[in-house]
DNA sequence: TTCCCGCGTA
DNA sequence: TACGCGGGAA
Protein backbone atom coordinates (compact mmCIF):
# COMPACT_ATOMS: atom_id res chain seq x y z
CA UNK A 1 0.00 0.00 0.00
CA UNK A 2 1.35 3.24 -1.40
CA UNK A 3 1.85 6.02 1.16
CA UNK A 4 -1.68 7.89 -0.35
CA UNK A 5 -3.48 5.04 -0.33
CA UNK A 6 -2.87 4.32 3.20
CA UNK A 7 -3.90 7.92 4.08
CA UNK A 8 -7.10 7.70 2.36
CA UNK A 9 -7.68 4.06 4.40
CA UNK A 10 -7.00 5.68 7.70
CA UNK A 11 -9.07 8.51 6.75
CA UNK A 12 -12.15 6.30 5.84
CA UNK A 13 -11.37 3.92 8.70
CA UNK A 14 -11.70 6.48 11.55
CA UNK A 15 -14.49 8.21 10.28
CA UNK A 16 -16.66 4.79 9.89
CA UNK A 17 -15.18 4.16 13.81
CA UNK A 18 -16.11 7.52 14.36
CA UNK A 19 -19.95 7.30 13.50
CA UNK A 20 -20.33 4.74 15.80
CA UNK A 21 -18.40 5.93 18.44
CA UNK A 22 -19.48 9.61 18.48
CA UNK A 23 -22.96 8.71 19.88
CA UNK A 24 -21.60 8.91 23.23
CA UNK A 25 -19.44 12.08 23.15
CA UNK A 26 -22.16 14.16 21.05
CA UNK A 27 -24.07 14.51 24.61
CA UNK A 28 -21.15 16.43 26.01
CA UNK A 29 -22.76 20.20 26.44
CA UNK A 30 -19.66 21.99 23.92
CA UNK A 31 -20.34 19.46 21.26
CA UNK A 32 -24.22 20.86 20.63
CA UNK A 33 -22.92 24.47 19.97
CA UNK A 34 -21.11 26.27 17.34
CA UNK A 35 -21.12 29.42 18.86
CA UNK A 36 -17.57 30.87 19.28
CA UNK A 37 -17.20 32.33 22.44
CA UNK A 38 -19.11 28.53 23.75
CA UNK A 39 -16.67 27.21 21.83
CA UNK A 40 -13.41 28.99 23.22
CA UNK A 41 -14.40 28.77 26.43
CA UNK A 42 -14.97 24.84 26.05
CA UNK A 43 -11.74 24.22 24.46
CA UNK A 44 -9.68 26.60 27.43
CA UNK A 45 -11.20 24.37 29.77
CA UNK A 46 -10.86 20.75 28.18
CA UNK A 47 -7.10 21.63 27.25
CA UNK A 48 -6.25 21.67 30.82
CA UNK A 49 -8.86 19.16 32.76
CA UNK A 50 -10.70 16.13 32.24
CA UNK A 51 -14.03 15.93 30.18
CA UNK A 52 -16.12 15.05 33.76
CA UNK A 53 -15.04 17.73 35.20
CA UNK A 54 -15.14 20.44 32.48
CA UNK A 55 -19.01 18.93 31.86
CA UNK A 56 -19.72 20.15 35.31
CA UNK A 57 -18.40 23.28 35.10
CA UNK A 58 -18.82 24.62 31.55
CA UNK A 59 -22.56 25.46 32.00
CA UNK A 60 -22.28 27.43 35.03
CA UNK A 61 -19.28 29.28 33.76
CA UNK A 62 -21.61 30.32 30.57
CA UNK A 63 -24.35 30.69 32.41
CA UNK A 64 -22.70 33.75 34.34
CA UNK A 65 -20.68 34.66 31.47
CA UNK A 66 -22.77 33.86 28.39
CA UNK A 67 -20.51 36.51 25.69
CA UNK A 68 -17.16 37.68 25.52
CA UNK A 69 -18.56 41.39 26.82
CA UNK A 70 -20.18 39.70 29.49
CA UNK A 71 -16.28 38.64 30.67
CA UNK A 72 -14.89 41.56 29.75
CA UNK A 73 -16.91 43.79 31.99
CA UNK A 74 -16.39 41.18 34.98
CA UNK A 75 -13.64 41.78 38.04
CA UNK A 76 -11.01 39.40 37.11
CA UNK A 77 -11.00 37.81 40.16
CA UNK A 78 -14.58 37.11 40.15
CA UNK A 79 -13.72 34.88 36.33
CA UNK A 80 -11.38 33.07 38.62
CA UNK A 81 -14.10 32.45 41.42
CA UNK A 82 -16.32 31.17 38.48
CA UNK A 83 -13.08 28.68 37.35
CA UNK A 84 -12.17 27.63 41.38
CA UNK A 85 -11.61 23.94 41.31
CA UNK A 86 -10.47 24.08 37.91
CA UNK A 87 -6.96 24.61 38.10
CA UNK A 88 -4.62 26.71 35.89
CA UNK A 89 -5.81 29.72 36.99
CA UNK A 90 -4.11 31.47 34.76
CA UNK A 91 -6.03 30.28 31.75
CA UNK A 92 -8.91 31.91 33.48
CA UNK A 93 -7.25 35.22 33.39
CA UNK A 94 -6.11 35.03 30.11
CA UNK A 95 -9.39 34.03 29.36
CA UNK A 96 -10.75 37.63 30.48
CA UNK A 97 -8.17 39.18 28.53
CA UNK A 98 -8.96 37.40 25.37
CA UNK A 99 -12.53 38.78 26.35
CA UNK A 100 -11.59 42.34 27.00
CA UNK A 101 -9.46 42.24 23.76
CA UNK A 102 -12.66 41.08 22.06
CA UNK A 103 -14.36 43.67 22.96
CA UNK A 104 -11.72 46.08 22.13
CA UNK A 105 -10.27 45.08 19.14
CA UNK A 106 -13.70 43.31 17.35
CA UNK A 107 -16.34 44.51 18.23
CA UNK A 108 -17.39 41.74 20.96
CA UNK A 109 -17.32 39.14 18.64
CA UNK A 110 -14.39 36.71 18.22
CA UNK A 111 -12.46 37.03 15.35
CA UNK A 112 -12.58 34.43 12.37
CA UNK A 113 -8.80 34.26 11.31
CA UNK A 114 -5.96 32.55 12.56
CA UNK A 115 -3.83 35.36 13.39
CA UNK A 116 -6.28 37.31 15.08
CA UNK A 117 -7.28 34.66 17.18
CA UNK A 118 -3.60 33.61 17.90
CA UNK A 119 -2.76 37.03 19.03
CA UNK A 120 -5.31 36.63 21.63
CA UNK A 121 -3.78 36.15 25.25
CA UNK A 122 -4.11 32.54 26.21
CA UNK A 123 -4.27 31.43 22.61
CA UNK A 124 -2.18 29.19 20.96
CA UNK A 125 -2.01 27.44 17.75
CA UNK A 126 -4.56 24.17 19.05
CA UNK A 127 -7.56 26.51 20.97
CA UNK A 128 -6.97 28.89 17.59
CA UNK A 129 -7.84 26.27 14.83
CA UNK A 130 -10.18 24.33 17.43
CA UNK A 131 -12.26 27.39 17.66
CA UNK A 132 -12.02 28.17 13.29
CA UNK A 133 -12.84 24.42 12.90
CA UNK A 134 -15.64 24.25 15.17
CA UNK A 135 -17.26 27.59 15.38
CA UNK A 136 -16.25 28.92 11.63
CA UNK A 137 -16.79 25.57 9.79
CA UNK A 138 -12.84 26.54 8.96
CA UNK A 139 -10.77 23.79 6.42
CA UNK A 140 -8.20 23.61 9.24
CA UNK A 141 -6.20 20.46 11.03
CA UNK A 142 -6.24 20.62 14.70
CA UNK A 143 -3.30 18.70 16.04
CA UNK A 144 -3.35 18.43 19.59
CA UNK A 145 -1.78 15.63 21.68
CA UNK A 146 -3.81 12.47 21.07
CA UNK A 147 -3.92 13.65 16.93
CA UNK A 148 -0.14 13.68 17.41
CA UNK A 149 0.40 10.91 18.36
CA UNK A 150 -2.03 9.48 15.73
CA UNK A 151 -0.33 10.86 13.11
CA UNK A 152 3.23 9.62 14.29
CA UNK A 153 2.38 6.13 15.05
CA UNK A 154 -0.67 5.39 11.87
CA UNK A 155 0.21 7.54 8.96
CA UNK A 156 4.18 8.05 9.78
CA UNK A 157 5.39 5.14 12.17
CA UNK A 158 8.27 8.09 13.03
CA UNK A 159 8.28 10.64 15.58
CA UNK A 160 6.86 13.97 14.11
CA UNK A 161 8.32 17.48 14.99
CA UNK A 162 5.37 20.30 15.23
CA UNK A 163 5.59 21.76 11.53
CA UNK A 164 5.39 18.29 9.95
CA UNK A 165 2.90 17.26 11.89
CA UNK A 166 0.71 19.91 10.55
CA UNK A 167 1.78 19.86 7.51
CA UNK A 168 1.24 16.06 7.67
CA UNK A 169 -2.75 17.05 9.27
CA UNK A 170 -3.66 19.29 6.66
CA UNK A 171 -3.84 16.90 3.76
CA UNK A 172 -5.67 14.49 5.44
CA UNK A 173 -8.32 17.08 6.17
CA UNK A 174 -11.14 15.65 3.60
CA UNK A 175 -13.08 18.03 1.50
CA UNK A 176 -16.61 19.45 3.46
CA UNK A 177 -16.03 17.48 6.87
CA UNK A 178 -13.42 19.42 8.76
CA UNK A 179 -15.29 19.52 11.52
CA UNK A 180 -16.43 15.61 11.33
CA UNK A 181 -13.12 14.30 10.90
CA UNK A 182 -11.52 16.83 13.51
CA UNK A 183 -13.62 15.32 16.22
CA UNK A 184 -13.24 12.08 14.88
CA UNK A 185 -9.79 11.89 14.38
CA UNK A 186 -9.18 13.59 17.99
CA UNK A 187 -11.48 11.11 20.01
CA UNK A 188 -9.80 7.92 18.22
CA UNK A 189 -6.81 9.56 19.65
CA UNK A 190 -7.61 9.47 22.66
CA UNK A 191 -9.99 6.06 22.81
CA UNK A 192 -8.21 3.99 20.50
CA UNK A 193 -4.70 5.15 19.43
CA UNK A 194 -3.89 6.01 23.07
CA UNK A 195 -0.86 6.67 24.82
CA UNK A 196 -0.59 3.75 26.97
CA UNK A 197 -1.87 0.35 25.77
CA UNK A 198 -3.35 1.60 22.51
CA UNK A 199 -6.21 -0.87 21.81
CA UNK A 200 -4.36 -1.73 18.72
CA UNK A 201 -6.39 -5.00 18.64
CA UNK A 202 -9.64 -3.52 17.81
CA UNK A 203 -8.23 -1.11 16.27
CA UNK A 204 -9.69 -0.40 12.64
CA UNK A 205 -6.76 1.20 11.02
CA UNK A 206 -4.88 -1.57 11.93
CA UNK A 207 -7.02 -4.10 11.08
CA UNK A 208 -7.23 -2.50 7.24
CA UNK A 209 -3.52 -3.38 7.13
CA UNK A 210 -2.98 0.70 7.14
CA UNK A 211 -1.00 1.71 10.11
CA UNK A 212 2.29 2.80 9.80
CA UNK A 213 3.25 1.31 12.83
CA UNK A 214 2.00 -2.23 13.36
CA UNK A 215 1.50 -2.54 9.75
CA UNK A 216 -0.36 -5.49 8.52
CA UNK A 217 -0.18 -7.70 11.67
CA UNK A 218 -3.23 -6.20 13.18
CA UNK A 219 -2.53 -7.23 17.05
CA UNK A 220 -0.58 -9.87 16.00
CA UNK A 221 2.04 -9.23 18.92
CA UNK A 222 3.36 -6.74 21.74
CA UNK A 223 1.62 -3.63 21.73
CA UNK A 224 -1.55 -4.08 22.77
CA UNK A 225 -3.89 -3.57 25.56
CA UNK A 226 -4.16 -7.31 26.50
CA UNK A 227 -0.15 -6.86 27.20
CA UNK A 228 1.97 -4.79 29.69
CA UNK A 229 2.63 -1.24 29.00
CA UNK A 230 6.45 -2.08 28.65
CA UNK A 231 5.34 -4.17 25.40
CA UNK A 232 4.60 -1.13 23.73
CA UNK A 233 8.64 -0.86 23.64
CA UNK A 234 9.64 -4.25 24.34
CA UNK A 235 12.45 -4.90 21.10
CA UNK A 236 12.21 -8.49 22.03
CA UNK A 237 8.87 -8.80 21.31
CA UNK A 238 9.82 -7.40 17.84
CA UNK A 239 8.11 -4.53 18.31
CA UNK A 240 9.04 -0.86 17.10
CA UNK A 241 9.46 1.15 19.23
CA UNK A 242 6.41 3.43 19.83
CA UNK A 243 6.89 6.74 17.57
CA UNK A 244 4.61 9.01 19.17
CA UNK A 245 7.82 9.01 21.58
CA UNK A 246 9.30 12.67 21.30
CA UNK A 247 6.53 13.54 18.59
CA UNK A 248 5.05 16.98 18.25
CA UNK A 249 3.29 17.93 21.05
CA UNK A 250 4.10 14.99 23.73
CA UNK A 251 5.61 16.76 27.31
CA UNK A 252 8.21 15.65 29.35
CA UNK A 253 7.71 14.40 32.71
CA UNK A 254 6.78 16.50 35.45
CA UNK A 255 7.79 17.03 39.18
CA UNK A 256 5.60 15.00 41.36
CA UNK A 257 2.31 17.19 42.44
CA UNK A 258 2.13 16.90 46.38
CA UNK A 259 4.76 19.18 48.09
CA UNK A 260 5.20 21.06 44.86
CA UNK A 261 4.69 25.09 44.57
CA UNK A 262 1.92 24.35 42.44
CA UNK A 263 0.21 22.61 45.24
CA UNK A 264 0.72 26.03 47.61
CA UNK A 265 -0.40 27.89 44.60
CA UNK A 266 -3.49 25.98 44.55
CA UNK A 267 -4.11 26.08 47.96
CA UNK A 268 -3.78 30.25 48.59
CA UNK A 269 -5.73 30.70 45.32
CA UNK A 270 -8.55 28.81 46.55
CA UNK A 271 -8.52 30.23 50.13
CA UNK A 272 -8.87 33.84 48.59
CA UNK A 273 -11.86 33.02 46.19
CA UNK A 274 -13.72 32.67 49.52
CA UNK A 275 -12.12 35.76 51.38
CA UNK A 276 -8.64 37.61 51.64
CA UNK A 277 -5.63 35.96 52.98
CA UNK A 278 -3.78 37.64 55.83
CA UNK A 279 -0.14 37.53 55.86
CA UNK A 280 -0.41 35.66 59.95
CA UNK A 281 -2.07 32.79 57.95
CA UNK A 282 -0.30 32.75 54.60
CA UNK A 283 1.69 29.94 55.96
CA UNK A 284 -1.50 27.98 57.25
CA UNK A 285 -3.32 28.45 54.04
CA UNK A 286 -0.13 27.27 52.18
CA UNK A 287 0.26 23.87 53.70
CA UNK A 288 3.44 25.23 54.73
CA UNK A 289 3.24 26.34 58.52
CA UNK A 290 6.82 25.80 59.39
CA UNK A 291 7.90 27.39 55.88
CA UNK A 292 7.11 31.15 55.73
CA UNK A 293 9.35 32.03 53.49
CA UNK A 294 8.28 29.43 50.44
CA UNK A 295 4.54 30.63 51.08
CA UNK A 296 5.80 34.43 50.91
CA UNK A 297 7.95 33.84 47.66
CA UNK A 298 4.76 31.93 45.82
CA UNK A 299 2.51 34.26 46.98
CA UNK A 300 4.56 36.90 45.27
CA UNK A 301 4.80 34.53 42.09
CA UNK A 302 0.50 34.91 41.90
CA UNK A 303 0.47 38.73 42.85
CA UNK A 304 3.40 39.11 39.28
CA UNK A 305 1.10 36.67 37.62
CA UNK A 306 -2.34 38.83 38.52
CA UNK A 307 -3.61 36.10 40.70
CA UNK A 308 -3.71 38.31 43.42
CA UNK A 309 -3.25 41.83 44.75
CA UNK A 310 -1.72 42.89 47.88
CA UNK A 311 -4.34 44.77 49.91
CA UNK A 312 -2.75 47.69 52.30
CA UNK A 313 -2.53 45.69 55.20
CA UNK A 314 -0.60 43.11 53.43
CA UNK A 315 -3.70 40.74 52.60
CA UNK A 316 -4.04 38.79 49.56
CA UNK A 317 -7.01 39.00 47.55
CA UNK A 318 -8.22 38.40 44.28
CA UNK A 319 -7.90 41.05 41.50
C1' DT B 1 4.15 5.83 41.03
C1' DT B 2 3.76 7.61 36.50
C1' DC B 3 1.57 10.07 32.89
C1' DC B 4 -1.09 13.73 31.11
C1' DC B 5 -2.71 18.57 28.76
C1' DG B 6 -1.65 23.69 25.56
C1' DC B 7 0.29 28.10 26.38
C1' DG B 8 3.60 31.57 27.89
C1' DT B 9 7.95 32.67 29.37
C1' DA B 10 12.89 32.30 29.90
C1' DT C 1 14.10 24.38 23.67
C1' DA C 2 12.73 23.51 28.43
C1' DC C 3 10.08 24.37 32.10
C1' DG C 4 5.90 25.80 35.18
C1' DC C 5 1.15 25.21 35.74
C1' DG C 6 -3.17 22.00 39.15
C1' DG C 7 -4.28 18.44 40.10
C1' DG C 8 -6.92 13.78 38.16
C1' DA C 9 -6.55 9.30 36.50
C1' DA C 10 -4.38 4.89 35.26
Amino acid sequence: MDDGARARTIVASVLAWWQVARVERDRLPWRSTSDPWEVLVAETMLAQTTVGRVSQRYPLFLASLPTPGACARTPAGEVVRLWAGLGYYRRALGLHGAARAIVERHGGEVPATLGELLALPGVGPYTARAVLVTAFGAQAAVVDTNVGRVLARAVAGRPLRMPEAQRTADTLVPPGRSRDWNLALMDFGSIVCRSRRPSCSSCPVAREGACAWRGGAAGAAGADEAGTSAACSDMSRGDPADPAAGSAGVTGRQSRFPGSDREGRGRIVRAACDAPVSPADLARVAGWPADVDRAHRVAEALVADGLLVCGAGGELRLP
